[in-house]
DNA sequence: TTGTCATACACTGTGTGAGA
DNA sequence: TCTCACACAGTGTATGACAA
């Protein structure tokens, strides 16, 4: 029999599981059936007097009969409780889980076991997808997704067709038709109030917007954690709203480098106007001579120090480090003088700058190949437009809802209609037509075109289907019952239903044309696909469209 | 109250490189 | 060669602000 110090133990250990809650079902577990096991044996032995083995035998018995009965009754919640007990007392007795955790069943709704840690990720996928849970994450996150949602049966009721749940807790909580009190005055806006909340300026008559879900799965420790560290942030960067200055340190840290190049500019050009001067004074140099060089730098041209050594800015956790590209070396190109020398100061004073001007902007370009990577446009009017990311401003703010029109004007830069002053977008001067922002902004690695793709994507459906024929026929299609023309939100749900439906259309078709070989032409790695868009897009390429 | 619009987010599909 | 992780494009949906 177990000491009292066992059963003390395993009281707290009750206690403790109860308070840290919903994962540690197991542990609780584990805590009642030692409890009560101990209380059980010590009644049994203080009322029959029966020796210990025979009390084991005897709990075990009626501890066996119970469990069968409740595995009738609840056999999820038993299969799911006896998955994690495992796991648990492997824990708790320092069995290496890593030997039988693969061999490990885990239940799922319908009875199914599961061995989770012997899947692979398609696998996983494929269970979660069935269980509609979110698919996203690596391995190990959707690993410990499948074993929590196993043992928590309360959730599998969840997934249940046709079960509904708000998304979001009411927003008018003063709704007379609800309440059946007066309207109020109209709530602020979640960010006012939000606003006014941070702020500490949120009266206090005035409710509080109660939210019951929200996109936000951020615990209140770490909205807190935010917080906090904004707060440190803008009281350490007080002037971060205007361009700074380097920090004293680090400027006086450069200073010695870039007198020392500036030094070494200030000489060669010495020594090239003293030598074209004494030139052109007839003193010793022929136009046949040989042409004249500068002396060699006295020292490389260095790159300058890492961006990282100016923004040592200690983040949250939560944020992460962002790795900097290490630094450009710039090459310089050989410096020759290939012109023959003008005769008067300000034709050489012209020809040097312009000499200097001509390296700066190779130096530039270099510069710029060794960091990014160059990008080619031809535009409408075949203009050849070369240029790096850094050459591209970032997408302007853009709305056609209230000028379609406008959208059929800067789309396409082959049209006749194209007008290149209303293009918002310039590289190097040119003008920019929509359709190509694709090739300006994807790939660029800097998130730029993420923000933008949404809004471009919905522009390409209507601006094709304003070019497809007339614009007086676009308006006659997109016309409501009354003859109005239609809003843009109307016409883009509009168009989206119309290629839905084709995509749709022509899905049912391949898998009529192709019947069992239809999963095997349309399938991804082995799994079949599932989006009648992606489909219909595989169709087209595979030109059967 | 309802419709419109802009935006953020979730998810699928695709390509690619690293490592077993 | 296969598996896996990752980044990105493309697509669809939910949400909140705002105006009618």
């Amino acid at each position: 029999m177990r000491s009292p110090l066992v059963t003390i133990i395993s009281l707290s250990g009750l206690i403790r599981s109860a308070k840290f809650g919903s994962d540690t079902v197991a542990a609780y577990g584990l805590a009642v059936i030692v409890v009560a096991s101990d209380a059980a044996l010590a009644l049994v032995q203080l009322s029959l007097g029966l020796p210990a083995y025979a009390c084991t035998l005897f709990i075990g018995l009626v501890v066996g009969i119970i469990i069968a009965n409740l595995a009738g009754n609840y056999r999820h919640q038993v299969l799911a409780f006896l998955g994690t007990l495992k796991h648990s007392m492997a824990t708790v007795l320092t069995i290496p889980v890593d030997k039988k955790e693969k061999e490990e069943e885990f239940p799922f709704p319908g009875g199914a076991l599961y061995k989770l840690h012997k899947m692979n990720l398609t696998e996983l996928k494929d269970l979660l997808r069935n269980l509609k849970q979110p698919l996203s994450g690596s391995k190990p996150v959707l690993l410990q997704r499948l074993v929590d949602f196993s043992s928590n049966p309360s959730a599998w009721n969840l997934i249940v067709a046709g079960r509904r749940q708000p998304h979001k807790g009411p927003r008018d909580v003063t709704n007379k038709a609800r309440t059946g009190e007066e309207k109020k005055p109209r709530k602020k806006s979640q960010v006012a109030a939000r606003r006014d909340e941070l702020m500490g300026e949120r009266s206090p008559a005035e409710p509080v917007q109660v939210i019951q879900r929200s996109k936000d799965t951020r615990t209140e420790q770490q909205k807190n954690e935010v917080i906090a560290w904004a707060k440190r942030f803008v009281a350490n960067n007080p002037d971060i709203q205007t361009p700074r200055q380097p920090k004293e340190f680090n400027a006086t840290k450069m200073k010695p480098e870039l007198d020392s190049r500036l030094a070494n500019i200030e000489g060669q050009l010495q020594v090239l106007l003293a030598t074209v001067k004494a030139s052109s004074n007839g003193d010793a140099m022929s136009v046949d001579s040989e042409p004249v060089m500068p002396p060699p730098l006295p020292t490389p041209l260095r790159a300058l120090p890492p961006l990282s050594t100016y923004t040592n800015i200690s983040l949250p956790s939560f944020i992460p480090n962002i790795a900097l590209p290490p630094p450009p070396l710039i090459s310089v190109p050989p410096f020759t003088m290939n012109s023959p020398l003008p005769a008067s100061d300000s034709m050489i004073t012209e020809s040097i700058t312009e000499s200097i001007n001509m390296t700066t902007e190779s130096i530039t370009e270099s510069a710029k190949t060794a960091t990014e990577s160059r990008k080619v446009l031809v535009l409408g009017n075949g203009t050849r437009l070369e240029f790096f990311n850094s050459d591209v401003p970032c997408p302007p703010s853009l709305s056609f809802a209230k000028d379609i029109p406008k959208l059929g004007r800067v789309w396409d830069d082959a049209r006749p209609e194209f007008s290149p002053s209303e293009c918002s977008l310039k590289i190097k001067g040119n003008a920019i037509a929509l359709k190509h922002w694709p090739v300006v902004y994807s790939y660029s690695h800097d998130q730029r075109w993420r923000g933008t793709k949404g809004a471009w994507d919905t522009w390409k459906w209507i601006a094709e289907r304003y070019h497809q024929s007339t614009p007086e026929n676009f308006w006659e299609e997109f016309r409501d019952e009354h003859g109005h023309t239609m809003s843009f939100t109307a016409i883009t749900r509009m168009l989206r239903k119309q290629r839905t439906e084709a995509d749709q259309r022509l899905v049912q078709q391949q898998q009529e044309q192709l019947g069992l070989e239809f999963s095997q032409q349309y399938n991804v790695r082995g799994r079949a696909m599932v989006r009648a868009s992606a489909i219909a897009k595989r169709v087209g390429k595979n030109g059967q469209l």
